[in-house]
DNA sequence: ACGGTCCACTAAACCGGTTTGCTAAACCGC
DNA sequence: GCGGTTTAGCAAACCGGTTTAGTGGACCGT
C-alpha cells in the first residue's frame, strides 16, 4: 500500500480526457472557449479523478493570491483575545469575503516582523497600529505590495485610515469637566515596543493631546504623573488602576483609552470599594459591543471600528487596480461620545471648588 | 515613468552576481553548500536589488505552504467576535507560531465551504464544530490533506480533539440540584445550519445529555419545552432568555451552554428585575476570561479551550510526518466546574419541596 | 603521472497550473 | 470554389523558485 496516493494534477485529467492541459484549464476558468460537450466531458473526468486545481500553482501562474494580510506587531494570541482587534478584523473579513478574498494574519515570526512579511503570500497588506517609521513598514514600502496604514500617522501620500482620536478624547474630557471633575487619572495603551513613547504615531499620544486640550481650557493640567500605561486588555486596566491607586492618586474620574481597559478599571474600582459612578466616573474608548453590557453600562467614545476594517479592504483593492489614482487615499473617520451609566456628577465630599453651576 | 518597477527575481540576482539560480537559492537556504565569500557576495547583491524570494513560488517548489487552516462553518465576522473562538484561535496561533507556521481562516466562500477548502493553500486543516458527515468534511477527507476535527464526534480512526462535554454538563446540573433547584431553563447553541438537530455531533446534544443524566437521578425531567436555542453570543443569550420568559417559564436556574450566552442571560434577567443569584442562578460553559469579570462572577464549566487549539496543531504537525502512526489520534480533555458567584441556594418562596437538607 | 576525493558550483528538470499565439477545420456569402 | 471569419483546441512558454545529478578543478597519496 502506497502512502497517500498522489493527488491528480491537471496533466492527469488532460491525459485521461484525451485533451491538452490548456483545455482542462479552460474547462474550469473560461468554459465558453470550449465546446459545451467537451467541457462536460472534462469536468466529468476531473470529478472522477477527484481533481482539484492546486491553489498554489494557480497563484503562481496568475500572480494573485486572493488573500489580503493583516499586519500587526503583537503576537496573534494577544491579538485574538483583544476585542477591539476582533471587531476590526470582523470588518476586514466582511469586506474581504464579499470580494472573494481570504485574509491572513501576519505577526512577528520568531520575533521578526520583517521576516513575517517576507513569508506572507498576499496581494495587499493592512497594517494596524504601526508607525510610518517602523522597520516593518519601511520594508513594506520597498516591497511594492499595496498597503494601508491604520491608526497611525503617516507620510502624506500613503494610503491610510484614521480616526479623530484627538476630537474623541477631547469630547470625553469635556464631558467629565462639565460634570465637575477636576482630578483625573488617564489609563493609556503602552507602546508596541519600548522607545516609542515620543512617537506621535502612537495612539496614546494622540488621545492624550485631546484630553489635555480640554482640560487646558479650564486651566487644569494633566501631568505625566497621572498617566498610567498598560496593555489594552482588562488585566491591563486592572493593573494600571491599582498602580495609580498605590502611588497615592485619588481621582474622581478615569479616562481610559480602550473599553477593555475601562472594564478592568471598573473591576479594580469595585475591588477597592469604590462605587461607579457615584464615587468614581469611568469613561472608555472604542464603544465595543460589550460596553453596553457592563454594570454600569460604559460611557465611552465611539469609533467605527468595523467600518475601518471594511474601508481598509476597499482601499487595498482599488489600490491594486489604479496604481496612482488621484484619490485622497487618506480617510479620516469621526468619533463621538456615547454617554451611558459609568459617568456622573463629581462626588461632593471631594469636590474642592463647587463653583461652576452645572 | 513605468508602473511599479517589477520585483527582482532569483534570475536577476543570479545574473547580477554572476552565478547560477541554484547558487542564489543555496545562499539563502543551505549556505554551507557554498563558499562563505560567495554567500556574502550573493546576499549583498540580493539586498542591493531588494530581492525577496517569492513565497508562492517557494511553496510550489517545496510543496509546503507553511500554513495551517482553521475551518469553520460560520462567517468570519461572527467567528472573530465569538470569544470562545478567539480563545481557541489564540491557542492555535501560539502553537503554530512556535512551529513557524502561519494560520489561515477558512470559512464559507460565497456560501460554499467546499469551494473555500479548495481555494485554501494550507498544509493541514483544523475543522471546528463540523460533524463528521458534513459535506465540507467528506470533501476534506477525499482531499488528502491532514486534518483534525474539534468538538465533533467522529469516525473512530479520525484525528480529533474532544472535551468531556457530557461530564461537564452533568457536574453543572448536579451543582444546581444540590442547591435545591428543580426548575431549569436550558439555553443551548443552535446548530450551524438547519436540519442538524438530531445530529449527535452537535455540542448542544452532548451537553443536554449531561444535564439530563443529572436530573434523571433525582427524577426530574428536562423537557424539550424548557430548552431554548440561539447563536452563541451575548445577544443570543438575551434573546433566548426573553423568549423563555415570554413563553411563561419561571425557572430558578439557567443552564447556559456558553459563557457568552450566560452573560446575555445575566443581562436579560436584570432587565426583568431578577437578582442574580438571589432570584435566579446562572451557570455558563467554557470558563472564558470574561467569566471572572462579570457581576456577579460567573459560575461555569471550565474547558481547556486554549489547550485544545495547541493540541490540534500538534496533531496536525505530527500527522504530516508519520502518515499512519499507531497513536490514538483522538484526545479527550477533561472539564470541571468552577463555582463563582452566579449560583446560590434556590429562593425559598418558589421552592416547592424543601425536603433535601442542604 | 594517475586514480580517487572533495569542493564549489552549474544545468536542467521540476512543482502544477495559466496564457499566448497559432492552426486546422468548419462555415460563410457570393 | 475562393478569400475571410469563426470555432475548437493544441503546443509551448511562462510564473519564480527548489533540487538532483553532474562537472571541472584542486588537492592528495603513492
Amino acid at each position: 500500500m502506497e502512502q497517500s496516493t498522489r493527488r491528480a494534477t491537471i496533466a492527469d485529467v488532460a491525459r485521461e480526457a484525451g485533451v491538452s492541459k490548456a483545455a482542462v484549464s479552460f474547462a474550469f476558468n473560461t468554459p465558453e472557449r470550449l465546446n459545451a460537450d467537451t467541457v462536460l466531458r472534462i469536468r466529468g473526468v476531473a470529478s472522477d479523478l477527484d481533481y482539484r486545481p492546486d491553489p498554489v500553482a494557480r497563484m503562481l501562474a496568475q500572480r494573485r493570491t486572493w488573500t489580503i494580510g493583516i499586519l500587526t506587531p503583537q503576537a496573534l494570541d494577544v491579538i485574538f483575545t483583544n476585542p477591539y482587534f476582533a471587531e476590526f478584523s470582523a470588518g476586514v473579513a466582511t469586506a474581504a469575503e464579499e470580494a472573494g478574498m481570504a485574509i491572513q494574519f501576519i505577526s512577528p515570526l520568531h520575533g521578526s516582523l520583517v521576516r513575517a512579511v517576507d513569508r506572507a503570500s498576499v496581494d495587499g497588506i493592512i497594517a494596524v497600529g504601526l508607525g510610518a517609521e517602523h522597520p516593518g513598514i519601511s520594508h513594506l514600502r520597498r516591497s511594492g505590495l499595496p498597503y494601508v496604514l491604520i491608526d497611525s500617522t503617516t507620510l502624506p501620500d500613503e494610503r491610510a485610515i484614521l480616526v479623530d482620536d484627538e476630537g474623541g478624547a477631547r469630547a470625553a474630557a469635556e464631558h467629565l469637566i462639565q460634570l465637575g471633575h477636576r482630578q483625573f487619572v488617564v489609563v493609556g495603551i503602552e507602546p508596541p515596543s519600548a522607545g516609542h513613547e515620543g512617537d506621535s504615531a502612537w495612539v496614546t499620544a494622540r488621545r492624550l493631546r485631546g484630553y489635555r486640550a480640554a482640560t487646558a481650557d479650564i486651566g487644569v493640567a494633566i501631568g505625566d504623573d497621572v498617566v498610567v500605561l498598560g496593555p489594552a486588555s482588562m488585566d491591563g486596566g486592572i493593573a494600571a488602576f491599582h498602580r495609580a491607586w498605590e502611588s497615592g492618586l485619588r481621582p474622581t474620574a478615569v479616562l481610559a483609552m480602550s473599553d477593555a481597559m475601562a472594564i478592568g478599571v471598573l473591576r479594580a474600582a469595585r475591588e477597592l470599594g469604590l462605587r461607579v459612578p457615584t464615587d468614581l466616573s469611568i469613561i472608555g474608548f472604542d464603544n465595543l459591543d460589550i460596553a453596553q453590557y457592563t454594570d454600569p453600562p460604559l460611557t465611552t467614545v465611539h469609533q467605527p471600528t468595523r467600518e475601518k476594517g471594511e474601508a481598509a479592504v476597499r482601499l487595498i483593492l482599488e489600490g491594486g487596480r489604479t496604481r496612482n489614482s488621484p484619490e485622497p487615499a487618506q480617510h479620516q473617520f469621526d468619533t463621538h461620545l456615547v454617554v451611558r451609566g459609568s459617568t456622573a456628577q463629581v462626588p461632593h465630599v471631594r469636590q474642592e471648588v463647587a463653583d461652576d453651576g452645572t
